[in-house]
DNA sequence: CATAGCCCCTCCCCCGACTGGAAGGTAAAG
DNA sequence: CTTTACCTTCCAGTCGGGGGAGGGGCTATG
């Protein structure tokens, strides 16, 4: 099929996918006369692999390293626990940052009475080291 | 002051108060012979805003916004509060997809046994749909 | 006097992970 | 034959800076 199908199918855009072809990520077969990308099957399976573990918050070098575990009949799933562990990880200390911050923010607005007047604790709080 | 000594008490780095200055968030006065940038404690004082704004996850854009309404005397602290509650919006939004990524990771992790076999339900998951 | 060690400057490229758009080739339908 | 909908490559831009080259300048020490 031609990358339109392969990203609809995916669910990714068709730049997306034609630069996972360009850095190597999904490579497809290319059409000798008209330079068309030809995805597979086997293409497409990838391409939703890669991109649910963007959603995941994987970055790039993961999923490349994911996806060589994916391919590797023989390996162990341990280095993938190991990977996903260290993701989840991850995303606890952002979790948390994120957490505070919407408590600290939150409070500040609560502080503040939002009228007329230009005294606000918001900027107060701000402008204090 | 330096840029250094500027950049130091706002706790910024100097690249990141030269770019403030480039993109005309926080302007000191210039030096006619050397070209060194001279800061006042207005602008530490701006700095730090910026900087503490940053860090509660404000653009750019809204920093300049709040920049604006933090050196207006006149402003309503309305529109202060505005921003920051349609922010702290943003962080529960945030806040709520993280957290579903998470389980999703972790109960996957969970599943999967981390031995050597090539089973990996972590694998599965992501390949299927 | 030379050297070392800081501080400052501008300039340009680099990052991640794409996205947008220009300019042009290809295929199918009317 | 023309229109439409694909596809291609290539270049530039996004955000918020970081890295480093290449240069000027001040002070202190040998």
């Amino acid at each position: 099929m031609q990358i339109g199908e392969a990203a609809r199918r995916a669910g990714l855009t068709v730049k997306t996918v034609r630069y996972y072809a360009n850095i190597g990520m999904v490579t497809p077969r290319q059409d000798v006369d008209t330079g068309y990308r030809i995805y597979g099957e086997d293409d497409v399976a990838k391409l939703q692999f890669v991109g649910k573990a963007r959603r995941f918050d994987f970055s790039i070098g993961e999923c490349r390293e994911l996806l060589g575990l994916y391919e590797d009949r023989n390996r162990p799933s341990r280095e993938v626990k190991a990977l996903t562990m260290k993701k989840v990880g991850e995303i606890d200390s952002r979790l948390a940052e994120l957490q505070s911050l919407r408590d600290e923010l939150s409070s500040l607005a609560a502080s503040c009475d939002g009228d007329q007047r230009p005294d606000c604790p918001i900027l107060n709080a701000l402008s204090g080291g």
